[in-house]
RNA sequence: GCGACUGUGGUGAAGCGGUUAACACAGCGGGUUGUGGUCCCGUCAUGCGUGGGUUCGAAUCCCAUCAGUCGCCCCA
């Protein structure tokens, strides 16, 4: 048995709870229409180069991405991020050139990570994200942060907090990134392992650390609002301006630092503070980018997306004790009283479904009692019964289920005495 | 990659060196020869994640391995 096991912090999904996967599906697609946004597939392994860019820095892309030689010399991996992906197409199928700019997408399907898995944490995890590609504009920045925290808030979240911070562009944060390094300098003894590894490899970085969270030396830090060049800082003010009048709820978290190395001005994470959430409470995040279109041979365009990790937002559903999706149970369950009725409750079974109601029967020759059970737990709306009396009078009995009535009917009046006692189907 | 805890039937769990592997729920059959949800009776793990080892004897001890959970790291 344990070979087949499923590998580690893989799922599967059951059909006990897919209800709630096609819920949240539907409803972030119907929101993300609304927009006016556009899906858009991508393959799920690209050129590992696709990912990893040079100097990237992030674990995410140096030590957890499943990459693979394909065949020959060709090294793959699996997308740890849909971004990228994205970016790639825009490019390779010049969708840079499109008359109505900016380009609107969204993408919803599995991300793979090499990670310890935990909860809210799985190898093989389910994205759902956003990306507005070709112009730079702030209040792009803030009608994609709207639009997430809408969706958030829209499901009926309320532990909710939006962080948000700026990076500033490549000048800024390369005066930043080496005023921290100045100031860490001489505290670098005092200062966890890891922080260490980050000095050297993401600066930016130490100003997370848990460890050394309440050192001297992190209040004593710089800040990046006082290394932004001026177009930096006012395209943070008009962001914030933005979100301030469409009346987004958010904090600047001036600690707060994406994972990925391609970001620029704005970032932001969207973090539920319900604490049955665990360690990993961030339910949607992302940025701004004007460097990767570019990378893959594209113009110099900027682009503004997120991504929100589906598994968690079921987790913080679940968290606050909401119901996204609710088994509505089947029209009708047609018992089979004798092993002379199969046929006729297949029959039945069968002509019911091309009728358009959804329906089942037994096959299993059960007794009475563990059919009628079959009827409770299906929640279906109707118990049918087909036995020797039906079948000697070409009857069938009906009983609806919530209000106990019974019914004895000719049999060809099946479909009108269902449509009667159920009006409501489609 | 690091640390801690855990792994017994469909589910929840007791057992911690010698038991026919408790008990409860669910399932199935019956009491009620055609009306469920209550009640009663019966039945339901040749096996205790997997592989080794110790022992006369292992679900119980040891080792390895796989997986889960929680935290660190990191991230959605």
């Amino acid at each position: 048995m344990t070979n087949y096991q499923m590998p580690r912090g893989t799922q599967d999904i059951l059909p006990n709870e897919i209800e709630k996967w096609h819920a949240l599906e539907e409803y972030l697609q119907k929101f993300t229409t609304l927009y006016h946004y556009k899906e858009i597939r991508t393959p799920i392994f690209e050129h590992t180069e696709v990912f990893k860019r040079g100097n990237d820095s992030s674990d995410m892309v140096n030590k957890e991405m499943y990459t693979f030689m394909d065949n020959g010399a060709r090294s793959l991996t699996l997308r740890p991020e849909g971004t990228a992906g994205v970016c790639r197409s825009f490019v390779e199928n010049k969708l840079y050139g499109s008359p109505d700019l900016p380009v609107k997408l969204y993408y919803m399907g599995p991300m793979m990570r090499y990670e310890r898995p935990q909860k809210g944490r799985q190898r093989i995890f389910n994205q759902f994200g956003v990306e507005v590609l070709g112009v730079k504009n702030p209040y792009l920045d803030v009608e994609t942060i709207a639009l997430g925290y809408s969706i958030l808030s829209g499901l009926g979240l309320k532990d909710l907090v939006v962080q948000l911070n700026t990076l500033g562009d490549d000048e800024s944060r390369n005066n930043y990134r080496e005023a921290l390094k100045k100031h860490f300098h001489g505290y670098l003894d005092e200062l966890c392992v890891d922080c260490h590894r980050r000095y050297e490899q993401n600066p930016l970085r130490i100003l997370d650390c848990k460890v050394d969270h309440d050192h001297p030396a992190m209040k004593s830090a710089p800040k990046i609002s006082d290394y932004l060049n001026e177009e930096s800082r006012d395209y943070f003010e008009k962001v914030k301006a933005g979100l301030d009048a469409l009346e987004i709820p958010y904090t600047v978290e001036d600690r707060l630092v994406r994972g990925l190395d391609y970001y620029t001005h704005t970032v932001f994470e969207i973090v539920s503070v319900n604490e049955d959430m665990g360690a990993q409470a961030t339910l949607l995040a992302g940025g701004r980018y004007d460097g990767l279109i570019e990378y893959f041979g594209g113009p110099e365009m900027s682009g503004i997306g997120w991504a929100l990790g589906m598994e968690r937002i079921l987790l913080a559903l679940e968290a606050e004790n909401i119901e996204i999706a609710k088994d509505e149970g089947i029209d009708a369950y047609v018992l089979c009283l004798c092993k002379e009725a199969q046929l006729e409750a297949f029959k039945l079974t069968t002509m019911l479904r091309s009728h358009g109601f959804i329906c089942d029967t037994d096959y299993q020759q059960r007794s009475f009692k563990a059919q009628f059970k079959s009827v409770e737990r299906m929640k279906a709306k109707i118990a049918i019964l087909v036995g020797e009396d039906e079948l000697a009078s070409h009857t069938l009995s009906l009983k609806k289920i919530d209000t106990q009535e019974q019914f004895k009917i000719p049999a060809d009046e099946i479909i009108t005495k269902m449509d009667e006692l159920l009006e409501e189907r489609f």
